[in-house]
DNA sequence: CTGGATCTACTGC
DNA sequence: GCAGTAGATCCAG
């Protein structure tokens, strides 16, 4: 079990790792005030690439190894549907919730639950009203997010 | 356009 | 059981 910090457009992310280093959570740290970066350890220098890529708008799918434990059935299949949406399109919680044969609130539940937060880009769920809804992270990352990818995409025509 | 009532299903106590 | 949601829908005002 392994632990970096790494700096992002976004903010402070803590990203752990587990023995065989795949990626097993990811949140942000609000209360590390510099911005300076923090050396990265060579374990964690293929997913950092990737991350850093990711935020400049020259990854549209991550492939590093990810691990997926002490989740429930019904969290792991929201999570699976998640990880299908292409990069810069938004589906609704309802749109998942009838594929799965469940209510949309119990989707944004299992989706509150999302260890791996922007890998599993649950920020491309919104409301099927077309407002954003919440997101673990704050919905001002969300919004970034969803902004970001739109831009990326709109270049790739 | 808004807010409330009511539906919904999953989790945690 | 029951209450609390990262939701949806309908209806009155």
């Amino acid at each position: 079990m392994y632990f970096i910090y790494v700096l992002c457009p976004i903010g402070w992310l803590g990203v752990v790792f587990d023995e065989f280093f795949s990626v097993k959570k990811i949140f942000v740290n609000k209360s590390i005030k510099t911005d300076k970066d923090i050396k990265i350890p060579d374990f964690a220098l293929d997913f950092t690439n990737q991350l850093n890529l990711y935020f400049k708008g020259e990854l549209l799918k991550f492939s590093y190894p990810i691990k997926l434990q002490d989740i429930s059935d019904f969290d792991k299949k929201v999570l699976e549907l998640t990880n299908e949406i292409p990069y810069g399109k938004t589906v609704t919680y309802n749109w998942i919730a009838k594929k799965l044969n469940t209510s949309p609130i119990a989707v944004g539940q299992a989706l509150k639950r999302n260890p791996l937060p922007i890998v599993i880009p649950c920020h491309r769920v919104i409301k099927s009203d077309g407002s954003l809804g919440g997101y673990s992270l704050g919905v001002e990352i969300k919004k970034w997010l969803i902004e970001h990818e739109r831009l990326v995409a709109s270049k790739f025509r």
